[in-house]
DNA sequence: GGATGTATGTACGTTTCCGCACGTACGAAT
DNA sequence: ATTCGTACGTGCGGAAACGTACATACATCC
């Protein structure tokens, strides 16, 4: 992670622009620029927390790790979310690794000026609040989700998950980790992509995806993703641009 | 659901009882004990909720409901939980159902109430946030419990959360019911009830399960119980009796 | 240009769970 | 006592995903 300079970096982030002007002045100083490269851990599990985190380009991973070495990911963290919620909520560590997923640029807030802000109420506290609720429905419906439907579905649900905080329509990913986050095998990972390719909604190769039918996706996806983004837009909506 | 005229009930539930004298005594004229009957829906996915609920001898499940109308829980709140985060939260509305699994008392406190004596900081509002924070590790746990785990193991855990909860070592429950909240087959949950029966782990006859050998569930279960049960304590361990 | 590492394709047997169907057995009500 | 509803047992075929193993193919580095 390196420090950047640009200053107002943190309003790309959703939840930080929906502030209101006073509220993010308070803030601004606290806020620090920084750049994540792909696959640094920002913390382990059991760690005790630091920063929070707002990404702005980057995306963020959290990931469960059983005590077998097997990982799920549980929710997702891009340029509409944020990472480090343990520490407003008072729990100080989390049982959770948090790991970056795309590089790019993010912004963080120490651990005390968060909760000295917190504390104040105002927007920042619903704000903060209102998205742990929206996280909160990500991380049941991904409970659900692994209960109830294929690999192929789930793999569709995140594929729109993340194009959603993408700038772009390529995918830096390979099956390998795909299956990491989604708790399955690489190979019904690699299947279950052959079949969205030979629809030709996605195209892929060695570790790059490419989303070619978003209308596509969406139509091939469980209830599960459209569930996700409908509560964020109601729990958050008034403050934040929608989702697409 | 029928008023009961029980003052101080809501000292039976953890997260009341950890309040100090003060904060207690602030909002003891909000609460509303009631009396809860076994399937009664507190409320409904969409719903406005009106009340926050403190279980003391009731236990209510939080269930999710997909488009198909399977079911699974992702949650469950006894006398060391509550019921309607979303109030607190500012969504004011959930996407699950809270239904009661097992019939008993509990206190109720109105909305408003709740989101004054919450704005005010305090014991209460760290004891409400701490408590989302491990109702999260709860549906976290869930959700990779599912992905990984055999339905046999995800019954002891979830007949060894509802015991931490409960006064007596008799679960009247059917197969049938359990399978819902799981998430799976009825036939499964037979399959793997009469597995630890024959094991000498519970008894069972036409709704009524009854826990034979607690350690020998302990041993039996994954480890996502014992998960759950750290996290909780440590998040609200300093507050509240510490689980068996 | 060859070697090496990594990404993806493919295959096979096994396990687990599903959907469905039906049988059995208990318990309460008429 | 019979009936009937509900709870649980059991069996069968099939789907999905797993573990394992190995093949292929691209990409980069000497």
């Amino acid at each position: 992670m390196t420090a950047t300079g640009k200053p107002d970096e943190g309003l790309r982030n959703h939840l930080l622009a929906a502030l209101p002007q006073g509220e993010f002045a308070r803030i601004k100083s606290d806020l620090e620029p920084v750049s994540l490269i792909l696959g640094e851990v920002l913390y382990e599990s059991g760690d005790t927390l630091t920063h929070v985190y707002f990404p702005t380009t980057a995306i963020i991973s959290l990931l469960y790790i059983m005590e077998s070495g097997a990982t799920a990911e549980i929710g997702i963290a891009g340029n509409n979310g944020l990472v480090g919620i343990a520490l407003f909520m008072g729990g100080e560590t989390t049982s959770n690794r948090a790991v970056v997923q795309s590089g790019g640029d993010a912004v963080r807030m120490k651990g005390d000026a968060v909760k000295t802000a917190f504390a104040l109420g105002g927007v920042f506290q619903n704000v903060l609040l209102r998205y742990t609720q929206s996280l909160m429905t990500q991380i049941s419906q991904t409970a659900v989700c692994n209960r109830l439907h294929s690999v192929e579905q789930q793999l569709c649900r995140w594929l729109l998950i993340n194009h959603d905080q993408m700038q772009t329509d390529k995918l830096v990913m390979t099956h390998d980790l795909i299956a990491n986050m989604l708790g399955v095998r690489r190979e019904g990972v690699s299947i279950a992509a052959g079949h969205l390719q030979d629809r030709g909604l996605i195209k892929y190769a060695r570790g790059t995806i490419t989303m070619l039918d978003r209308a596509g996706l969406e139509a091939a996806v469980c209830e599960c993703y459209q569930v996700v983004v409908d509560e964020y837009d109601r729990l958050l909506g008034e403050y934040v641009p929608r989702n697409r």
